[in-house]
Parts: C-alpha cells; structure tokens; sequence
DNA sequence: TAGGGACCTGCC
DNA sequence: GCAGGTCCCT
C-alpha cells in the first residue's frame, strides 16, 4: 500500500522514536522503517507530508497512530484541565499515543528497558526481534516479526547473555514460560478486557515486571490509556510541578500511586497520552537542568 | 513504609 | 557514575 499525509495532529517520527515503541529505525538518508506486529512501513517525508509504503493497508495505519481519535480535541482537553502541561505539549507538537498490535511485542520490548537508555534498548529489542521470522527485505534490512512468547520461553539465559542482555537475559524467558503457563499470547489480549487495576495486578506477577513496567505494558501493550508509568524522568517532572516537597526523594510505592493518581483524577484516559509530554521533553533536557 | 544495594553493559 | 527498574533486605 501507499498513503500520502500531511495530517498537522500526527509526527509520525516523534510519536515512534520517543519511546513507546522500539522497532524503528532512521534510514542514512531520513527515511524511517519500522515494524508492528504483522506490518513493516517505510515513511518518507516530502516537505510538511509524508509517504508511507508497507504491507498493510489505511486500516493497519490508522489503528497504530490512533486515527480514529480526534487528537486537536484531546489537546484542547489536556490545556483546560491542566495547562502546567502546555508548555511541555508545545515543545512535542503531534506526539501521538500509539496502539501497537502485538502484546507480545510491546511486553518483552518493556522487560528490556529495566535500568537502561535507548540506545541499548533498541539494540536488545532487535536481537529479540531476529528469533522472529522475516517479514521483508527491505532497502536491504531485513525486517522481522517479533516472535511469539513460545519462541521467546526456548531461547537460553546464556544466549541472552552471550548477546549483552545482562540480568534481563534471566527474566525474559522466565516471564515468557510464566505467560505460557498462564495461556500464552490469548491471556496477554485478555487483559485488555480486565479493567486497568486488575490487568496491571497481574503483570506484576510476572517476573521483571515492577509498578513501571506493568504501566508501560498496560499503557502501550493493552489499551488501558489511563496508566501512568512512573520513572526516573516522570518522578523528576512530577515533583517539580505538582510535589515540590518530595523533589529528591526515593520514588515509593505510595509515592508512585499518588503520582499516577493525580494524573488520573485530572485527566482520566487521557492521563496515559499527556504523561508521554513530561517524560520525552525531561528525557531529551534533564542533562541541562 | 522508607531507604539502600546489587544487578549487566555501555556511554557521558 | 549513571541509565525510562526490579528485587531483596533492613
């Protein structure tokens, strides 16, 4: 397929490099190609438009970036019920919340962000990508599909290791045997239909899923658009806008909740979206503050 | 419930 | 030293 857009609520390369997803990548000459589920897309960007071409068709594309939302809305929503976020929302214009396809993906990608920056991340979640089949060759990369959570429980601890995953490359096949056991990729889907507290009570069983990672898996993997992952940067921006009290102290789990829920009871399910504005803009400027 | 340290590896 | 934490221990 092939779609033109120059639609101004959507930048397709903030909203998939900011860290929600791990399966994209910048071509040498801007061009970005990426990987969801069943799909691979590769957008070129001609002036204020871009061009996509994939192997899925407007549908596919339109589920992803959340086309069915009225985005200028939701953002005129976010600066009435809390404008502190504006200034973070103009310096990140078109930062959409995705809807990835694949739980699987989305999980095991989030098991390997534990105590790490992105460019290791993207790097792990690749090689956990390469134990998928190929999808396409395209501009000469081949592009995999992530591979299924049975493959992923068969895959040894010391092949993780041997390919620099560390301590995760104990958890991940460990949390991929714990999802089988449990039903495989048909309980993770089950959990979108579970309301949010009680999916994210069951993530937090898995092993290497913490209160974060349970957020990230809820927010990105499961629909579930009120969660608020709290991390490092979120607790950062947090305390400087809302706790001044607490700026420099440890991120309890009482400290966490009530983060999540003052996001919550200000902005409901788009708690999850406005959240994404505090954590890339301190991401990209903590080093400065 | 809060605080502290270990855990893999790589980059500032 | 410290990363988009988790787990285990006072």
């Amino acid at each position: 397929m092939k779609v033109v857009s120059n639609t101004a609520s959507l930048d397709v390369r903030l909203s998939v490099m900011c860290g929600q997803v791990f399966r994209w990548r910048e071509l040498p000459d801007g061009r970005l190609l990426g990987a969801d589920g069943d799909n691979w897309w590769l957008v070129t960007f001609v002036d204020d438009a871009f061009v996509v071409e994939g192997n899925g068709d407007s549908v596919d594309w339109g589920r992803y970036f959340r086309a069915d939302e009225d985005w200028p809305a939701h953002a005129s929503t976010v600066r009435r019920l809390a404008p502190e976020l504006a200034p973070y929302m103009d310096v990140l214009p078109g930062l959409r919340l995705l809807r990835p396809s694949d739980a699987v993906e989305e999980t095991f990608s989030f098991l390997c962000t534990s105590n790490n920056h992105l460019s290791r991340i993207s790097g792990m979640v690749g090689a956990l990508a390469g134990y998928g089949p190929t999808l396409a060759s395209v501009e000469g990369y081949e592009v995999h599909r992530f591979p299924t959570v049975e493959r992923i429980s068969d895959i040894p601890e010391s092949e993780l290791r041997q390919k620099g995953f560390g301590y995760r490359a104990a958890t991940i096949p460990v949390a991929a045997r714990q999802i089988v056991e449990r039903g495989g990729k048909a309980w993770l889907d089950g959990l979108k239909e579970t309301d949010y507290p009680q999916a994210r009570l069951e993530l937090l069983q898995l092993s290497g899923v913490g209160p974060k990672l349970a957020d990230c898996i809820c927010l990105f993997a499961l629909d579930h658009t009120e969660a608020v992952p709290v991390d490092t940067h979120v607790w950062q921006a947090a305390t400087r806008l809302y706790f001044p009290e607490l700026a420099g102290t440890s991120l309890t789990e009482k400290r966490y909740r009530q983060v999540g829920d003052h996001f919550r009871d200000k902005l409901g399910d788009l708690a999850g979206w406005a959240h994404q504005f505090l954590f890339y803009e301190n991401l990209l400027n903590w080093r400065r503050r």
